[in-house]
DNA sequence: TCGCTTGTGAGAGCACTGCTCTCGCTAACC
DNA sequence: GGTTAGCGAGAGCAGTGCTCTCACAAGCGA
């Protein structure tokens, strides 16, 4: 028998990713209500109560699998935002954008469960906004980048204002190097991103939109252009 | 006793209302994973078993809810869409988002029945399509009308292209007189609103932004420029 | 008015869920 | 080498959706 010297720690490690990976692919055969912890013990040919040696409850299980979904979308647009370093920033921002939309229709009840309704009586803790926010980096370094290269472009009025419904010093840790008038129209473009994948994904588009891929580009392409992101 | 005399349907489309109120009730308190056949039961004095009289199932009761909410927010939209029917196009715009936007911070976990993950193993039958019409019908209006009203603007390119990725015919009959060119705007901002508000209600802003009543009216003021809406 | 049909609610019961608690076993540590 | 701490099994509790049978009564046609 294989009984490689594994510490009892190691072996702990191993236990969660197992939980998390049987997790998963319940989570993708059957939504989230279909998750329940005993059937993911049976499939590991366990019992239901040695699960909660890893996780405290069904939520604590649904947290962590927020955060790697979290984390491997995030991944997967800093991927596309690195990658497409060299290119134009408007090339840049598609192979961003893309690289979300991909992702979401790979895993799209993972993104129902980042993006979706959140699961009731489930706050998220400080983790997950932390690794929610790899995301919107991504794109928000393609902006920075884009107005590093290019630092004047139109006339920027004063943006003081913004100070009341926005909290600035977030977004402009975010966006280091956009002007504060670029602000809002780049939370608008984050917003419709995922405005556009929720609805797709959700079944809004039925009866309207008959190639989502065309219909995604055109419409990514516009809000580069809301962007003035060079071409 | 007030024996009215009342036949069997009438007595049953008012235990049918009971069902749908009590459930709305539990619905706004629990969210939907709260919302059990067996509690609704116990709250009206019933057996649960005594519900699969009027309901097969969790489903179909949950189908009733979510077309309810979709004709509700589809009044509240029509509504302000036909009361600023005297105002100038932008004032209309704001009055219809507005008035959505108000509807699901009021009804937030039936917002989130129709615009947020879809329940599982749940198709949406025709009916549901129907009412989700209005909402988008009531915006339709608005732009229909400012056509009207300003027929000649822009340069309109030609729009053949369209067909290989929207359903034109179905998006024509929602936009009589408004020109091809603009459709893909209009559906755009279509997916704005919702966009906003399901970032809003479902924690995406926390952290960004402070006021969202504010943003929300900026946003869109300037969807309503990508529109080109007469002041 | 009588008798039958049909709608209704109660109740028991099945299979499932999350979760708790106690029990032994065993691997790791002092 | 003995002690401790982690682990999994198993029983059990309270809850769920759903099915089925049974008794009752309202409303219908004859």
């Amino acid at each position: 028998m294989s009984t490689v010297k594994r510490t009892r720690a190691e072996a702990r490690v191993d236990q969660i990713e197992t939980i998390k990976d049987v997790s998963r692919r319940l989570l993708a055969e059957k939504g989230v209500t279909g998750l329940s912890l005993r059937e993911v013990a049976r499939e590991m040919g366990l019992v239901s109560s040695a699960l909660y040696r890893y996780f405290a409850n069904r939520d604590e299980l649904l947290t962590a699998l927020i955060l790697d979904a979290y984390n491997d979308l995030g991944d997967a647009a800093q991927r596309a935002e690195r990658r497409s370093a060299a290119l134009s920033s408007r090339r840049r921002w598609h192979a961003a954008t893309r690289a979300i939309r991909r992702w979401a229709k790979a895993h799209p009840h993972e993104y129902a469960l980042i993006y979706g309704t959140p699961v009731p009586n489930y706050v998220a803790p400080e983790l997950t906004i932390a690794a929610a926010t790899r995301v919107s980096g991504a794109l928000a370094k393609i902006l920075s980048d884009d107005w590093a290269r290019r630092p004047t472009r139109k006339p920027a009025p004063s943006a003081a204002t913004l100070r009341t419904f926005l909290m600035v010093d977030n977004v402009r840790e975010q966006l280091p190097g956009v002007p504060p008038d670029q602000w809002v129209t780049a939370l608008t473009a984050w917003t419709m991103i995922f405005g556009f994948i929720n609805f797709e994904l959700f079944g809004q588009y039925v009866g309207t939109v008959r190639n989502a891929d065309v219909m995604f580009e055109r419409v990514m392409d516009e809000v580069a252009d809301s962007l003035d992101l060079g071409a």
